[in-house]
DNA sequence: CCTGCAACCCGTAGCCACTACGGGATCAAG
DNA sequence: CTTGATCCCGTAGTGGCTACGGGTTGCAGG
C-alpha cells in the first residue's frame, strides 16, 4: 500500500491549472525540475512539484517575471527565507504594475473622450478618431 | 530651386520619434510603403510619409495592434473616410484596455495590501508575500 | 580631389512567455 | 489485444520591436 505518487503531467497541469505545454516550457527553462519518468519515458510528479507549480502559477497571475519567480522561489526555500529580500522585488514590481496602469488609465480616458465625440455622426466625412491620430 | 524633398530614414525617425529600426521594420511588414531610394539605395522620404508614421506612432502609443493601425489607415484614406468602421476598431481597443485597467487595479491592490504587511518585519521568518504565493 | 566618419544598407537573431504543430511512442481501460 | 487518450520531443510561430555585425554610401572639411 504505497502512496499513490505519480502525478502525470496531465494530471499536475489540471490539478495546478497551468499548460501543459506550459510546464514543459517551465521545465526546459531551469524553472521546474526534472521529474522522474515512467520505464516508458513519461514524467511523474509529486505533491512538491504540484506545490511549487502553483507557488510559479500565482506568482505569474500577479504579473511577477520568470525571473522574479525563480529570485521568490528561492527566497521561499525553508533555510533562506527571507522577508526582507522579498520586499524589494514585490516593491519594484508594484512600481513597474502602478506605472502600467497609469499609462493605462490615460489611454482609457482618452479612447473614452474620443469615441464619446463619435456617437452619432455615424455617416459623417469627420471622425474623432481619425482626427485624433492625424493630428498635429 | 527645388523644394527640400527627400528626407533620409534617420531624420524621419528624429521627426516622427519612431526609432529608425521599427522604421524599417514597418516598411517590411507592409505598413510603410518602399520609398524611393538615391542612387546608392539609401531610402528617401517625404511628408506623406511622415504623417503616415506619426499617424502609426500616436495609433501605437494608444495602444492599437499593428493589424488595427492598418485597417484605421486605410479607413483614413480620402476616399474610404468611414466614421462608422472606425468606432467598432476603437470600441473593441477601449474594451480592451479596460479589461487590461481592471486587471491591473486587482493586481495593484493585492500586491499594495500585502506588502504593508511586510512593514517592520524585515527579519521575521514569516513573510506576507511568499505566504500569500504559497497560498491554500 | 581626397579623406574620414557618420549615416545608412541588409539579413538575422534575440527578447518575453508562452502556444501550436506534427509525427511518433506509451499507457490503461475494456 | 485493441483502441484511443495521453504523452514524448523538437521546432516554429506569436507581437512588436531591438540589437548586432559587417559592409556601403553620403557629405563636409581640408
Amino acid at each position: 500500500m504505497r502512496a499513490p505518487r505519480g502525478l502525470t503531467i496531465g494530471r499536475l497541469a489540471a490539478l495546478s491549472r497551468v499548460n501543459l505545454e506550459t510546464i514543459r516550457y517551465y521545465e526546459r527553462i531551469g524553472l521546474m525540475p526534472a521529474p522522474d519518468r515512467t520505464e516508458g519515458g513519461h514524467r511523474l510528479y509529486d505533491e512538491a512539484h504540484e506545490r511549487r507549480l502553483s507557488f510559479i502559477r500565482r506568482g505569474r497571475e500577479l504579473g511577477f517575471g520568470i525571473e522574479s519567480i525563480r529570485a521568490l522561489l528561492s527566497l521561499a526555500e525553508p533555510d533562506h527565507r527571507s522577508c526582507e529580500e522579498v520586499q524589494p522585488i514585490a516593491a519594484s514590481h508594484l512600481h513597474e504594475v502602478r506605472a502600467k496602469l497609469a499609462d493605462l488609465a490615460r489611454l482609457e480616458a482618452i479612447l473614452a473622450e474620443t469615441l464619446s465625440r463619435c456617437k452619432g455622426h455615424m455617416s459623417a466625412p469627420s471622425c474623432p478618431v481619425l482626427e485624433m491620430l492625424e493630428a498635429r
